[in-house]
Parts: structure tokens; C-alpha cells; sequence
DNA sequence: AATGGCGGCAACCGCCTAAAC
DNA sequence: CGTTTAGGCGGTTGCCGCCAT
């Protein structure tokens, strides 16, 4: 059988959205909340299919997305993650809550890919390692992607500065109008990446306040416990920061280690080690007691776990080099 | 100033999955 | 238990703006 379209094809307007179209949206759901895509062009008269109605919410229109600037930190992890994951786009965007897994796709394709192509190329003539490379840290050894061996000998290059249009800030408006209702409207995100429904960016989160803001959405990681002094200053960091951003990096990728390794093997070994960087683990327990889980991340395959484990030592390995060094 | 090339990104397409019936 | 279908996902396309010539 024919798989029949999602929707009909007559009178259905594609391309980009208008701001006209995305008010008409973005009411609609404040007043329904997001879900039965199936009855939002029926019932707001838009003339897209609820496919695009979707899709244009949770890439563009929902609150509490960051655009434009990944940060060094980003980058390591959507590197790291990919090379974990494959090209589970959505799997690495619920670990970056504040991204899209288009977002994530696309800087994948249009910039990671070519970096990581650069350092192969760089490699190639260069078989001396620099040892304070970002990337070189945040790659599993030996790894390949895309049937590139990637290796390292340059420094973070700093992300292109903020590239959205003129009407994506004005999306951006929209979204900090839907600032005050997500607080306080009973209809939250359904979806398997959820988001804080504040919209506050978690440069501004400090660590102290991460214990008692912590998500339950996105309960793995406490990607947004990132201190903000680590994530500023994205252009000319200098070693230490970016020594601090590995160190979160392994902080955070050691979490998830330890998270999974709590909730389903006691017997979690990655960072007892180290002497560097020790999970706190009395500190993960007393977040998670504290308040009930809502909802969890799908649990790691054996391999995934395997592997998370594998590179979390691999990392820390990265890191005492770098404590005698600096 | 005109134009052709290129890169970035929003949006579409088609397949897959799981829930509903 | 089989069928249907909404929603999710990854790959791809095409538009638009920037830059070099």
C-alpha cells in the first residue's frame, strides 16, 4: 500500500516562514500547548502541514533555544558524542539541550566536518602532536570519521560569530514573549529533547544555582551546570581557559558515566583514578533524591556504555598531562 | 556596479517507529 | 494481531547573503 501523504499536497504553502505565520503559530500553542500537530492547520487556518507546523516549533520557535555560536566547549562535545553516537543527531542534541538536532546536523556538515578535515590534513604533515589541542582531547584515540582519521595540530578555532538573519532575531522575540507563559502554563514539551521552560541562557546559571535549577528533562547531564566563566570568552582563550573547559568537558562527560553507572551498576570505575577530577558522586545522589525524575534518557547499550567509559578514562588520562603542564 | 561562486542554514522529503484502533 | 497513522528522525535540497573578481 501507498504510504498516503502527511498531509494534502493542494493549497499546502512551503518555503521559509513568514513572522505572520509564526505569531499565528506560536498563539496557537501558547493557548493548546505543542502536540497534535495533526489539528494545527486546521484549526489556526495556516496553510503548511503539520509536519512543517512541528518542525518549525521545535527548531525554531521554542523557547530556550541558543542559536548561532557554538563554543569551543559545544564543539568538543557534539565532536565527542558524534564519534560515540554516529549521526544520532537527536541523541547528541539531548545531551546540548539548548540545541537543535538540526542545528547540531547542520553545523556538523558545514563546519565540524571541515575542521576535523583540516586537522587530518594537518596531521598528515605534521605527526607531532601538540598536546594542548582541544580536539585532540575531546577525540576518542584512533577514531575515524567519515573514514578520516582525525588528528591534531592547531588550535580551537573560534566559531563564527552569531550568522542569523534579521527575522531569526525576530523569532527570537517571539520566543522570549512565550518566556512568561512556558513559566507558568501547565502544557510543557513532550518531546524526547525537553528543554528548561526558562529561557534563560545557562552562561547566566552559576554552579550554585545549577544544584537547585537542575533539569528534569534533561536528567543525564547537567549540561547547563556549565560554569559561565568557562564558556565566555570564546576567541583568544588562552590555556588555562581552555584547560577549564576540558576540565568541564570531563566533568560533565563523567557525570554521564556516573549517572548511568548509579542508576544501573553500582560498580562505576571511570574517575577513581584520576585524582584530578573525582565525580562527586554524594553530590549527583543528593540532586537526584532531592527531587523526583521526571523522565530519564534512554539507557546506553552496553557498547555505548562501553565506549562512554572507555573515552571518560581516555579523557582523564588527557587531563593529568595537562595538570603537570599547566 | 554586475555577476558568478560558495557557504550556511531553514525547510522539505521520505523512511521508520510506536501507539491507537 | 494486523493495519493505520501521527510523530520522530536523518539526509538532502534550495534559497539567500556574502565575497571575490
Amino acid at each position: 500500500m501507498v504510504r498516503p501523504p502527511c498531509c494534502e499536497k493542494a493549497g499546502i504553502k512551503k518555503g521559509p516562514w513568514t513572522p505572520e505565520e509564526d505569531i499565528i503559530l506560536v498563539s496557537y500553542i501558547q493557548e493548546h500547548g505543542p502536540g497534535n500537530w495533526r489539528s494545527v492547520p486546521t484549526n489556526t487556518g495556516l496553510l503548511r502541514c503539520s509536519k512543517s507546523c512541528r518542525l518549525r516549533w521545535t527548531n525554531y520557535l521554542r523557547p530556550g533555544i541558543k542559536r548561532g555560536n557554538f563554543t569551543p566547549h559545544e564543539e568538543g562535545m557534539i565532536i565527542h558524542l558524534q564519534a560515540l553516537l554516529g549521526n544520532k543527531w537527536a541523541a547528541i542534541a539531548s545531551y546540548l539541550p539548548q540545541r537543535t538536532d538540526n542545528d547540531i546536523k547542520n553545523y556538523w556538515n558545514t563546519h565540524l566536518k571541515k575542521k576535523l578535515k583540516k586537522f587530518q590534513m594537518g596531521s598528515d604533515h605534521n605527526i607531532h602532536h601538540n598536546s594542548t589541542s582541544s580536539y585532540h582531547h575531546f577525540m576518542p584515540k584512533n577514531q575515524e570519521y567519515n573514514n578520516e582519521r582525525v588528528s591534531d595540530n592547531s588550535s580551537v578555532v573560534a566559531t563564527d560569530p552569531n550568522s542569523a538573519s534579521v527575522y531569526a532575531s525576530s523569532a527570537e522575540n517571539i520566543s522570549r514573549l512565550l518566556e512568561g507563559w512556558m513559566r507558568t502554563s501547565p502544557f510543557q514539551p513532550n518531546n524526547n529533547h525537553e528543554i528548561k521552560t526558562s529561557t534563560t541562557n545557562y552562561r547566566d546559571i552559576s554552579a550554585e544555582e545549577c544544584d537547585t535549577t537542575t533539569s528534569t528533562a534533561v536528567p543525564a547531564l547537567n549540561i547547563q551546570c556549565y560554569k559561565p566563566e568557562i564558556i565566555e570568552n570564546v576567541e583568544g582563550m588562552n590555556p588555562s581557559d581552555e584547560l577549564q573547559c576540558i576540565l568541564s568537558y570531563n566533568h560533565n562527560l563523567n557525570g554521564m558515566a556516573c549517572e548511568k553507572s548509579v542508576s544501573c551498576d553500582s560498580s562505576h570505575k571511570g574517575s577513581e583514578n584520576s585524582g584530578l577530577i573525582m565525580i562527586d558522586q554524594e553530590k549527583f545522589r543528593f540532586m537526584h533524591e532531592d527531587k523526583p525524575k521526571i523522565e530519564t534518557n534512554p539507557p546506553l547499550s552496553f557498547l555505548e556504555k562501553w565506549l562512554l567509559e572507555e573515552s571518560c578514562s581516555q579523557v582523564e588520562g588527557v587531563m593529568q598531562e595537562l595538570s603537570s603542564i599547566f
